[in-house]
DNA sequence: TATTGTTATACTCTATAACTATA
DNA sequence: TATAGTTATAGAGTATAACAATA
């Protein structure tokens, strides 16, 4: 007897892929790269710290420094220092940051809801339908 | 008057940032990374020359020959020849390579799988219902 | 001439190991 | 000693430009 939930997963993950390649298509010519947006989109919501970050994003901290190191070069973000803390080093988007984010989450906004569109009524529901759940299947946590 | 597609677009592409970095955590200790995993996964079919997988993964031909370069020296896949056209390079997977798709795609789907087990049954109703609207939305035409 | 693929080169993203500075 | 971060180094993934071989 096979697990539905199995089967469901497998379904889900060869999806995924399709979703990987549609993402680096869309963003294939955008200024930044999806890395750097997502560090962006991990500041849009006040200063943070070097560690957070790259909890956030995953990744060690050595990488964080490099990704926080281009995105200062490209003047998208800027480094500061904590007050209570010397070790802490803080980073913020800038203005320019949070246009560039913008631009961007735009884009690949644009390009789902064409794709939205081109759907029928009863899948669009089916989607509306799920998305609670998926908030929940994917909550970093 | 907001566009309900928009709105909808909106809350999917939030959702797909957690997407990506939930597949980041699970993909980190693999020994392969997601991207040679891809071309496995494209590869899985049979034969491809090596334009056909450039196109398939969205990346360029040179892009292309790095990749399969590292997943020869690997033995993860293998060049040929094409008969009838002396331009044409073709790649197919090895044992050990279908071996290690295999493997990384189970983890995947393991980890897919827990975090369905942890819904309730309507959630996953929810998401079962989806999959059809879903597969339609990231075709990739 | 056009197509298929590789080589050369450069940049981003990533990790581990070693280091500095502060707590 | 432990924590926060950077530097050094190396490898994967990516692109553009230039090249070779074949059609």
């Amino acid at each position: 007897m096979t697990d539905p939930n199995r089967e469901l997963a497998e379904h889900f993950n060869r999806r995924l892929r399709d979703v990987v390649l549609l993402l680096r298509r869309v963003s294939a010519d955008q200024p930044v790269t999806s890395q750097q947006a997502s560090v962006l989109g991990s500041l849009e919501g006040g200063p943070r710290r070097m560690t957070e970050l790259a909890d956030e994003q995953g990744v060690r901290l050595p990488t964080m420094t490099a990704l926080v190191n281009r995105l200062e070069r490209d003047g998208l973000a800027a480094r500061g220092r904590d007050a209570s803390d010397a070790r802490v080093v803080t980073v913020e988007i800038t203005p320019a940051g949070a246009a560039q984010l913008h631009a961007t989450r735009e884009r690949r906004t644009e390009a789902l809801a064409e794709r939205i569109a081109a759907l029928d009524e009863e899948q669009r529901a089916a989607i509306a339908a799920a998305l609670p759940a998926l908030d929940r299947l994917f909550d970093p946590s």
